[in-house]
DNA sequence: CTTTGTGCAAATTCTTTGCACCAAA
DNA sequence: TTTGGTGCAAAGAATTTGCACAAAG
């Protein structure tokens, strides 16, 4: 399927910046903050802002399209890859490793609703070590 | 254990401040922010900074005596208790819940040192839902 | 005395907002 | 021709930094 094809799925209209910030977190399973994907990007997309690149990662996390992860506290990075997986953060080279982990369920309290589920592990890489 | 006696084994100086927030932050578990770590202490403490606040969760999460929850994006949120159990964000109400949950064993690829694990769910509490 | 802790103000960084313009249905 | 998307500049919020003073060993 094409990002395009993936985003009118989820009723969100695949803009040119929308296809092209999606396709990128397709393509390139780094990870990557919004300062990333907006310098990545900016040679092929002069025009293109930060603000829409902050608007389009809001809208297609919310819509559940990509996720966001909350591993650093100073910024968020987000991930195309929606499959429950683990994000190891290595503390040295600062780089964020998906790592293949079952899910565990948990006994949360009656009337509870859980909606999205993250498992981050931080330490050091094979190469920071 | 008094909290100057856990600082101390830590080769923490318990000074006022330190014992402070630390304190606070035993006795209440609700997981807050730095500024509401500071309102909170501010009557009691009227001199205490925020900057002081700020320097004493880095230098305590440091050492590992207590934990700092990434859950959010906004703002990181503390915890004086590292024994592993789950953490909850209600999006409703914005209360972050403790929960049990076995931490899963992972296959973290050769030369991976893991150092902090953490288990983030997301959703509706009861009261929200 | 010499090192360490505290606190103010300023700076920095990440993110959001207001608003005007542009593009698409 | 009306709705929705983009982008600039400004605002806002969380956190860090520089520096001076205070306190403790």
């Amino acid at each position: 399927m094409t990002s395009a094809e993936i985003l009118l799925s989820q009723n969100i209209r695949p803009s040119l910046a929308r296809v092209l910030i999606y396709d990128y977190l397709r393509k390139h399973r780094t990870h990557p903050t919004v300062d990333e994907i907006f310098t990545a990007l900016s040679p092929r997309a002069p025009t293109l802002s930060k603000t829409t690149v902050y608007n389009t990662v809001k809208l297609l996390s919310s819509k559940g399209v990509i996720k966001m992860i909350t591993i650093e506290d100073q910024q968020s990075r987000f991930d195309a890859c929606t499959d429950n997986h683990g994000h190891f953060l290595c503390s040295g080279c600062g780089k964020v490793y998906d790592f293949d982990v079952e899910f565990p369920s948990a006994k949360i309290p009656e009337g509870f609703e859980v909606l999205t589920k993250d498992i981050y592990f931080t330490g050091k890489c094979n190469k920071c070590n």
